[in-house]
DNA sequence: CTAGGTGCAAAAGGTTTGCGGTTAA
DNA sequence: TTAACCGCAAACCTTTTGCACCTAG
């Protein structure tokens, strides 16, 4: 059994469990989502799906992406102003964007660290969440 | 002398240096920043700066922001995919936005830490800037 | 004087929405 | 059966661009 079959069932039971309907579409922007993960767009995701879903629409691809979110099986991840992309990583993680070639890698936090040990957060504020970008240069751009 | 005028010194100074001519609406939009820090969207520093500068049109302010941006005499904030914002602190620092009022706050590295501490970037890779935005709220909305 | 900046209007790019028809549960 | 979902097209919002005119240096 593959990594993306055992992934697929934890979609069946999310889906089902979240009141959403496991619709052929949903399944398949998620399978997309599962298969590379290097981030997608919506477009390169709609892209992907058509392969093997012919009719699917954007929209639709926007659609299943945004109940992904909602149920928790995908982040979005914002760089600067460009689409926003998708990942199936659920764990608490940031990215690294590469200025050279734009490919996106997650990052974790160090052994030790937090992001209220990081930030000098004002006193009587709560932090739920955090989007981190880092950017720079790969090892592979890195001259 | 007031502060905005104190940095008007620097304005005058960065944008001459800088190759950039020091037109009155650059300075207006300039002063906008500096008025309120707010961190504003290019729509609302549109707004306040047609009120002393009428026919300053929208196009104008973001060729200023950029201007701005430029010169070093402005950061952008993106904050998920809503309308970019613009602050005048120049400092390394990262944002807290609070999910209730959706007021922005500075917030700067605790003593002792780094992005390159906090985060495990792979090896062979240099980070040159980071965008951190925290999420949560504030201490006036958090009941 | 003139390179660079301004203002307008129109376009671009990503995302969302309204709606009639379809389908998973 | 029916509420939820799909696909299409059109709308929406932020940002960028082309171009004629203007102005700071």
């Amino acid at each position: 059994m593959s990594a993306t079959n055992e992934t697929q069932a934890g979609y069946e039971e999310t889906m089902g469990h979240s009141g959403h309907r496991l619709t052929p579409q949903r399944r398949e922007v998620y399978d997309v989502l599962l298969s590379e993960r290097d981030h997608p767009t919506a477009t390169e995701v709609f892209i992907r799906a058509k392969q093997k879903m012919s009719t699917i629409s954007l929209a639709t691809v926007y659609n299943c992406l945004e109940t992904l979110v909602d149920c928790g099986l995908a982040k979005q991840v914002n760089v600067e102003r460009e689409a926003t992309r998708y990942c199936p990583n659920l764990d608490e993680h940031g990215h690294f964007v590469c200025d050279r070639c734009a490919k996106v890698f997650d990052v974790t936090l160090a052994a030790g660290q937090s992001l209220d040990r990081t930030w000098q957060v004002p006193e009587g504020f709560t932090v739920l969440r955090s989007e981190v970008t880092l950017r720079g240069l790969c090892n592979n751009c890195n001259t």
